[in-house]
DNA sequence: AATGACTCCTGTGCGC
DNA sequence: TGCGCACAGGAGTCAT
C-alpha cells in the first residue's frame, strides 16, 4: 500500500487541515484492524488538541496535547478522508469500510478507511514514540542524513538475500515498498537478484541516490494513486504516470525504447512479490 | 541470526 | 452475466 511518498502526502494533508484543532467527537466502528485498537481509544482522543505531526517510515504520528501520540499505519489499502463535518449529528454517517472517525470543534471530519484492514492504530506516549515496538528497530529515514552508502553498506554486509528483498525490510531502510524498490533499482541499474552483501561501493552510492531521487520525485507529485489510494481530499497523486518499470511487463523501458531486440521490462516473483526490471539496464552480474 | 512460507482481509479484473 | 481464480501498495509470526 501506501509507501513513503503516499504516507508523507497524507501526513501533510492532515497537518494542513487538523493541526491546532480539538477533537470533540470520536466514533470507533469496530474493535480492531490487524490488531485490537488501544483500550479506551475514543475516550483518550476526545477533548485532545492536535499539536503536531511526524512521519516515521510508513507510520504517521499525531501528537496530542495530553502527552500521547496516535500511531497510524495504512497497511495495503488504508486511506484517510478529510472533509467538512456535516455538523448536525454527534458523528457523521460512515462511508464503506470507515473504521475510525473523529470530528474537530473547528468542523473537520477525519475518517480512516481500510477495506482490507491490514492497517494499524495505536497510542503511545509522545516522549517514548521511538521506543514503540514497531518503531524501535526501524532502519534510517531514506531522505535524512543517517542514510548513506556507508550506512546502507553496513546494513547489507553479510546478507545473502537479493537486494530487492532486503530493501523491503524496514529494518534496513524505512519507508520503501514494492513499487519504489523496483523503481529505485532500475534507476540505479542494479539487478533485483543481486545479493545484498555483494554490492560494491559505487553501486551503493548509485542506489542511495536512486532511492532518494525516486522518493523526492514521488513526494513532489503527491505520491502514486492506485485503486485504493487517493489523497485525503480526494485529489489524485500522479506519480504512477512516471513509473519506468513497475507494472510495465513487456513494454520497453525508457532507456531501451526503439532498441532492436530489446526484450522489454521483465516481471518475476521474488519472495512472493511481483518484481519488475529491465534485463539490459540491470545486469545480473552478481545475481 | 537470517531466511522463506504463511497469514490476515476485501476488491478487482481476467478468462471461461 | 456470472463464476472462480489470481493478484494487489504490508509486515508480523512461525518454522527451519
Amino acid at each position: 500500500m501506501p509507501e513513503l511518498p503516499e504516507v508523507e502526502t497524507v501526513m501533510r494533508a492532515m497537518q494542513a487541515r487538523l493541526e491546532g484543532q480539538t477533537i470533540v467527537a470520536v466514533d470507533v466502528r469496530r474493535p480492531d484492524l490487524r490488531r485490537p485498537f488501544p483500550a479506551n481509544l475514543a475516550r483518550r482522543l476526545k477533548g485532545q488538541r492536535i499539536d503536531s505531526f511526524r512521519r516515521r517510515g510508513k507510520y504517521i504520528l499525531m501528537r496530542l496535547s495530553g502527552g500521547e501520540s496516535l500511531l497510524l499505519h495504512l497497511g495495503m489499502s488504508g486511506r484517510v478522508m478529510l472533509a467538512e463535518s456535516c455538523g448536525t449529528a454527534e458523528v457523521d454517517a460512515p462511508v464503506k469500510h470507515e473504521h475510525l472517525m473523529f470530528r474537530t470543534r473547528e468542523g473537520v471530519r477525519f475518517g480512516l478507511i481500510d477495506p482490507r484492514r491490514f492497517g494499524m492504530v495505536d497510542l503511545v506516549s509522545t516522549h517514548k514514540e521511538d521506543e514503540h515496538s514497531l518503531l524501535a528497530s526501524m532502519g534510517p529515514e531514506p531522505l535524512e542524513a543517517g542514510f548513506s552508502a556507508a550506512t546502507l553498506g553496513k546494513a547489507l554486509a553479510g546478507r545473502n538475500s537479493p537486494i530487492k528483498t532486503l530493501l523491503l525490510d524496514q529494518k534496513i531502510v524505512s519507508g520503501l515498498g514494492n513499487i519504489y524498490v523496483c523503481e529505485a533499482l532500475y534507476r540505479a541499474g542494479i539487478h533485483p537478484q543481486c545479493h545484498g552483501g555483494d554490492l560494491k561501493s559505487g553501486e551503493l552510492k548509485r542506489l542511495v541516490s536512486a532511492i532518494r531521487n525516486v522518493l523526492c520525485d514521488a513526494v513532489a507529485a503527491g505520491g502514486s494513486s492506485l485503486k485504493d489510494y487517493a489523497q485525503p481530499d480526494g485529489q489524485l497523486g500522479y506519480f504512477q504516470h512516471s513509473w519506468q518499470v513497475y507494472g510495465r511487463a513487456g513494454k520497453p523501458c525508457p532507456d531501451c525504447s526503439g532498441d532492436i531486440g530489446c526484450p522489454g521490462v521483465q516481471s518475476i516473483v521474488m519472495a512472493g512479490r511481483s518484481t519488475f526490471f529491465c534485463p539490459k539496464r540491470q545486469k545480473a552480474d552478481s545475481a
